[in-house]
DNA sequence: ATAGAGTATATCATAATATGATATAATATC
DNA sequence: GATATTATATCATATTATGATATACTCTAT
């Protein structure tokens, strides 16, 4: 009986800075500075964020529990004490599931609607 | 030479309602009570919108330029004088389109993650 | 060693958006 | 003609986003 308490639809829709953040998590554990480059190469350059929009992204996430500090560090050759690494809780992975599947919806929608010419 | 003036691309990311409203004008023009409830159906009920959020957003993207207000009007029995109609502009066009590809390359990537398990 | 670029987190003050609530009135239904 | 629904509008507040600034560590090249 793995509880998943809250309906992760109950969430949604997801700000764009925090979507952006979880998927730059969805791959790996990351550090704050690391999500901004992150997300920013992920979209090719077309969402940027400042440190004020991620910085207050990330402790609402943390508020909400859809991310939590990690403990795991890198090797220390290759760590920086200063950095504080994200990742995903259980709930964070639902919610952006359902939050992907909402925008999947949208974009069919629009794919229907010949919104999108050429494809 | 059709000028597009200013690039699509640099009006993204839209709101969450401004996408929605626009999504809901991409097939048929629509007075503002219309839109409010095609949004709900369209998102199979994810995603409501209040009168103040409706509204505050049409004038919003009034003045950026998307979409404008209509002079059509239906048969005059089906009609209500109270409606006021908008629809989509070239530009608005061009920036949903725009957006639309944007989230659609953000899906692809949560596909791509397996973010989506079972699809 | 040290200067400068880049990395890393944090926060302030403000702007932009979103939203519940409320108001008003016309239209439709019973 | 009472009631529910349609329709637009706006106020006041809450929430979110963002530019700017601050602080300090790390890395590279000289």
């Amino acid at each position: 009986m793995t509880a998943s308490s809250p309906q992760p639809e109950t969430f949604l829709p997801l700000t764009q800075p925090v979507f952006h953040i979880m998927l730059a998590l969805s791959n790996s554990e990351k550090h704050g500075y690391a999500i901004m480059k992150d997300v920013e190469a992920m979209s090719s350059g077309q969402f940027k964020m400042g440190p004020a929009t991620l910085y207050s992204s990330i402790k609402r996430m943390l508020d909400a529990g859809f991310i939590e500090e990690s403990d795991d560090r890198p090797d220390p050759d290759l760590d920086d004490q200063r950095r504080r690494y994200y990742k995903l809780t259980g709930l964070g992975l639902q919610v952006l599931e359902a939050e992907s599947r909402r925008l999947e919806q949208l974009v069919d929608l629009a794919k229907a609607r010949q919104v999108m010419t050429f494809s």
